[in-house]
DNA sequence: CTAGAACCTCACATCCATGTCAGAGGCAAC
DNA sequence: GTTGCCTCTGACATGGATGTGAGGTTCTAG
């Protein structure tokens, strides 16, 4: 009567996470194969997700924008999501060091930032004494 | 008497601008083959770059940094280096527009690491209150 | 002159997240 | 049933900066 057919909390369909998500279908079934994602099997093989994946994928694709490989992103996200004294002894190191990793790269990006922002300053610059040795 | 053999301003060769910049022999050549790059060839065809062309590798490698393809390099370094009306039209949006895009690219990256400073501190409370629990 | 280091070109290899395609099966609607 | 969309696995392709090696020339030190 009410449309859908699973009424429990089954989970979405990996089309559906991908469309949630902006990632592709291709790329989630990659995560999962690196151990970044986890996905319940229904029956016929078909892989289900909460609502909870969606926010880990989201989390994912951060780390990966961050410059972390898909090894590293596998390392710290079991310390994320079951904080044991196991995973948290190594994985915390690492986390450390990825987040100076980034610290010293966003620094680095702004500096070129910077020296995109100067050169656009002199180009400027060029340009009007040009315009106004053209019109003497 | 005093050794080098080349006293005048002709210039280094590609092994030592590549021990003076810290990039390798390949991808300096690398980065001519894509035009980023001028050198002056000797009657023999060996490369020599002038003290100037540091300053343009070091560049280059903060663009790449940055995130920016050869091809955009190529594009924004000729408007650097001669700032004329004709590069200038199209490079300055060029420039600007990859401004915009590394501006947006470093607050995401700073969110990003704030969320990886909130993973760290719920992962120390978490070691806290299992410690806690263990010399109860 | 000669040995070794540095250089040349050309070309193929690597990494890694994604794209893409093929062939097969699952599921809902008509 | 059949049509159409979604999903499955597996495999090959892509792009871009760089590594690497072969085969040959050039430079420099002894």
């Amino acid at each position: 009567m009410c449309g859908t057919g699973h009424s429990r909390e089954d989970g979405v369909r990996i089309g559906e996470l991908a469309s949630r998500t902006g990632v592709s279908v291709r790329s989630l079934r990659y995560y999962e194969e690196q151990g970044l994602l986890a996905s319940t099997r229904s029956a016929s093989g078909q892989r289900h997700y909460t609502a909870g994946e969606i926010d880990r994928v989201a989390l994912i694709q951060r780390l990966y924008a961050a410059g972390l490989s898909s090894r590293t992103i596998a390392e710290l996200l079991p310390c994320v999501h079951s904080p044991s004294e196991e995973n948290s002894d190594a994985a915390m190191e690492r986390m450390a060091q990825e987040r100076d990793r980034l610290s010293a790269h966003i620094a680095d990006l702004i500096r070129t930032r910077d020296t995109l922002d100067e050169l656009m300053v002199i180009n400027r610059a060029h340009r009007e004494s040009l315009q106004m040795a053209h019109s003497h």
